[in-house]
DNA sequence: ATCTGATGTTGCCCATGGAAACATCGGTGG
DNA sequence: CCACCGATGTTTCCATGGGCAACATCAGAT
């Protein structure tokens, strides 16, 4: 009997001695268990486990548990990075966008928490020791940056602070989906856009151009 | 002799058996300790040693390592609210209150970081859980519904969303604790009050009745 | 002075992160 | 073709750390 077809006939039985996709399949099941915990303190064997594999085998793709976070983390940074983008095309007016950008922000907090509880974990501090990570990270933020000059360009809000703005804005945004997230604000899941979008504006309202 | 001399004597020459206050040391020596490392998840047996004890000392006055963490965020919300309050008072007009207590939250997250970090660590949800926390909680967010609602009593802030009013107040200023406390923002401790004044009132802007 | 409850200590167990040595697989060059 | 080799997984082992249990010490009450 070939290679090939003891692959194809252990794939069939479930029995691989390899996964094939097995880091893929690590950064998924820490996303998801993280996710259901709430906490980002879990045992990597019990994700290798989820993932079908020995708590070892995580050794083979990362060096660390806490590099298998960090490629959370890195994914979470891509991922926001792009719903945001998107968030912000959907928008016209220069401060609805910035707007929109937050609830965006809010929302991938919720449906990604897991992703989302790590990228802010204390235990990838500093960001600059995993490759990646940084620029990651600072390509999300760069939306924030871009979209607030846009719109004090547009003269929609004041333009003598910007750094300033920038900060405000990805503060109150972060504040509020970390409050959601660990239920310390009063309000289902379902308001939490709303209650994004009111925060956002009044906001907008003190950052705009008088 | 008697016992309170002996208790005296075995103080000065620091060969005592029993502490004497191991609890508030326990207390002080996690805050200590997570307020250097930066992360909340430390070894009970370092904290233990800080407070010159063995580790299993420390289950004679916290049912688990978590309840001393939930120790730790109970006095830490208490200390919160008594700045808070302290903040409040230095400032005449009502918004300006806010504006002190925004400063004040920053404030106390990075000089007692080690607190801040706790009590809002996953660890300790649901506060439910551990007696005290929940209310010591509710009564440090109770002085931010409180200026709040005295500057719209005041006609300082539009007054026909209260709580949405107090959720941004909160969210803003403790995104911007919590990130600057994991260096998030480019900004060193110094500039903290600086940044956490601006703002606050950008905010307070957003937040005037018109 | 002794007894007792509170407080600390030592020793143990078990879960968990990580290293080491071995097993298996799949592609590649003779 | 097939024997080898690098990549990937497994098992086994160790050290750390939370938590329990049994024992030690102390202070105040009787």
């Amino acid at each position: 009997m070939r290679p090939a077809d003891d692959r194809v006939r252990l794939k069939k039985e479930g029995g691989r001695y390899h996964h094939g996709n097995l880091k893929d399949a690590l950064v998924l099941a820490a996303e998801r268990s993280i996710a259901k915990s709430g906490s980002t303190d879990l045992p990597l064997r019990d994700v290798a486990k989820l993932a079908g594999v020995s708590h070892a085998a995580a050794y083979r793709h990362f060096v660390s548990k806490t590099a298998l976070l960090a490629e959370v983390a890195v994914r979470g940074f891509a991922s926001l990075k792009e719903k945001l983008l998107a968030a912000v095309e959907v928008a016209k007016a220069p401060d609805a966008r910035l707007i929109e950008l937050g609830v965006a922000y809010v929302t991938f907090a919720l449906e990604s928490s897991g992703s989302f509880r790590v990228m802010f974990d204390s235990a990838l501090k500093p960001f600059t020791q995993f490759p990646g990570l940084a620029e990651a990270a600072a390509e999300s933020l760069a939306v924030f940056q871009r979209v607030v000059k846009e719109a004090a360009d547009a003269g929609a809000l004041r333009s003598d602070d910007l750094n300033g703005s920038v900060t405000s804005a990805w503060a109150l945004i972060h504040g509020h989906a970390v409050l959601l997230l660990d239920d310390h604000l009063a309000l289902g899941v379902e308001d939490a856009a709303t209650s994004a979008r009111g925060t956002m504006r009044r906001l907008v309202d003190g950052l705009r151009a008088r």
